[in-house]
DNA sequence: CCCTCTCATCGACGACTGTCGATGGACAAC
DNA sequence: GTTGTCCATCGACAGTCGTCGATGAGAGGG
């Protein structure tokens, strides 16, 4: 039977704190968020990111990826770890191979974050 | 007179491609994309984004913030730069002071493309 | 049982990053 | 001019990160 990896993350984290713009944010709400966000702020998992949800069945394998990266295997799976970690990604194992998908709601939850509430627009 | 600093970034930076759950993400945006998430993702940062946001007319000097933030002088300088290097907060110096400023475009501009478009989501 | 294929982990290396104290430059007040 | 304040830059240090080759763990196929 097919193992499905949840995100280790707790749903806390995903929402886990007010717009940046709207009030200041606190001290372990920032240690949280910088987390998340570095796990995409790097070229490669971008890509990744972009690779995944851009393949057939919003669904892909490691060796679907190594190929359009560039990037080694151990290096690939090194990068799908982080992301999964984070949340970003979800890790389906079937038979041999280890299927990725994206957790939209989790990047949707940073973009909130991120995005100035239309009260504070000036 | 005071001295303003545009952000250094050429505006082409800031909106820089499709949303990342669109289209696979080419290698040169996805090295722009990183840089400026890079800029955020740091705890000490997005608190300075955050109470730069919410001190008193949108704009606060060097010495308002090394207080709440715990950190040095230095430190805080050094910061400040790395975000307004990435086209994230401005720059104006009036006097002896240094006044910053958030950019919303910026990370309105972030969000967008983390954010899933309506259109993907499944 | 052995071989192959896919993927994860390990160990190592160079590069980059966050932090600080010390220093220097610019402006203001006396 | 001298002194004081605000801020940027410098140099140094420890810590983290991205990358790779080598190795290991499991699943399948002859």
């Amino acid at each position: 039977m097919p193992t499905s990896t949840l995100p280790l993350v707790p749903s806390a984290e995903l929402a886990c704190c007010a717009p940046l713009t709207r009030e200041p944010l606190g001290a372990e709400d920032a240690v949280r968020l910088a987390r998340t966000l570095k796990a995409v702020a790097d070229p490669a998992r971008l890509r990744l990111l972009s690779l995944v949800a851009a393949h057939e069945g919003g669904e892909a394998c490691v060796c679907d990826l190594t190929g359009p990266l560039g990037l080694s295997q151990p290096t690939v799976s090194h990068h799908l770890k982080v992301l999964v970690e984070a949340g970003l990604l979800t890790r389906d194992k079937r038979g041999v191979w280890a299927y990725y998908a994206v957790v939209p709601q989790a990047l949707d939850a940073l973009a909130a974050v991120l995005a100035t509430p239309a009260a504070v627009r000036r």
